[in-house]
DNA sequence: CGCACTCTTGACCGCACTCAACGTTGGTGG
DNA sequence: CCACCAACGTTGAGTGCGGTCAAGAGTGCG
């Protein structure tokens, strides 16, 4: 659209050329695709559902890093592991290739190259901003800025209702906070008017203008 | 190295190519380079110092997301502004090209486009790794991973000195925290014999081994 | 020498974590 | 069909880690 990177990497015929090598696979919600550490023998993308990355620790902390929606990649690592886990959120299915092939494919159509640098550098935009969020914002301020997000990528404005895929324990992991914060900030927001909350999975975003000040001091 | 995209972006002839188009640029240590907001009309690497990326809050809180080093990248944003600031940490030097001479150098060096991916790529695992950080770990564990990756980058074991090149409120930002929690942590590490601290610009690593173990839990 | 700045240390406070209880929901089997 | 149970979400009470505020030591520069 913008730059000559930002085009998207499924668009046109790319798509077509591309499934015609992959393979299909099915990982049910909750699933594991695969973990950090495992040989990263394969290149995903998403056709439906959800998945998410996770930074795992070995204690048991675990940190949410993004949530991958159909069009996106995943195992894009340039080592020989996988430097995530990638887990479905909810029942998905994913085009799968070899590495080989798939660098094989970028040789041969530089477009493809082209659209994943585009891709990578606008999830590193987005990590950036991530980092914000986790370093310096509030719980509150975080749960906002969450909501804020889910508005703009679901183009919903005021008054329509968003869907939460994802449990409350996604949602702590990837804010960095508990499973009783979020709730503790979401019926907060929700006593101040801001939004409403139906029922666990969605919310009604009554004053945009007043959560987007909420998201940034 | 390993990948085909992990070579070096700036090796070989390729450096020489970019110099002879590129504008010579000075910035003293705490100035300015680019602001988030400012049209993203120049592209930059840097050929010495060092320059770290910032995004700002309105409040004033903000958060450090890389410290930029030779040959390093500035200002791949795709949009048409920078998405975060940069600001020099000590003295440095860097190369400027006009956005369109970038791109126009990408199309005809495909070697370039190849080796920004997989730079990016890079350091999208690095903020990936930041997130955890910030997200999930403590103070303590926070500044110990710190000291942890300098050691990998400045290439040092056990018992040799390590340059701060920054100060305390740039690595607290950079941290999620503040000075005087940095502060406290380079102490409490220092009393329990893992670090010694010569002077506040240096840190000699007594054991690297159990500074990793104080890093992860 | 004096001033500004950085770093360190101490005392206190507050936000988010911990632990616990409870309501709701959805799946399972008697 | 309903009893049972596990998983999830919400709410409350108390705690602790890191933030806040303040003072003092060390350092570099004019």
């Amino acid at each position: 659209m913008r730059g000559v990177a930002l085009c998207g990497v499924l668009d046109h015929e790319g798509l077509q050329k591309l499934s015609a090598l992959a393979v299909d696979r099915r990982v049910g919600a909750g699933a594991t695709l695969f973990q950090e550490g495992d040989p990263a023998d394969d290149v995903f993308t998403i056709t439906s559902g959800m998945l998410k990355l996770i930074k795992p620790m070995r204690d048991g902390r675990r940190q949410i890093t993004g949530f991958m929606l159909p069009g996106d990649f995943l195992g894009l690592a340039f080592g020989r592991t996988y430097v995530y886990s990638a887990e479905a959120v909810s029942e998905s299915h994913l085009c799968r290739f070899s590495r080989a092939e798939f660098v094989a494919l970028m040789d041969r159509f530089p477009a493809l190259e082209k659209g994943l640098l585009g891709r990578v550098s606008t999830e590193l935009a987005a990590a950036q901003e991530q980092m914000l969020l986790l370093g310096r914002k509030t719980a509150r301020e975080r749960v906002a800025t969450f909501l804020v997000s889910l508005c703009r990528r679901q183009g919903v404005g005021s008054g329509q209702k968003l869907e939460l895929a994802m449990a409350r324990s996604d949602l702590a992991d990837y804010l960095g906070v508990r499973t009783e914060t979020i709730s503790r900030c979401l019926t907060a927001l929700r006593k101040e008017r801001m939004i409403e909350l139906p029922d666990p999975d969605h919310v009604v975003v009554t004053s945009l203008p007043r959560l987007e000040q909420a998201a940034e001091g």
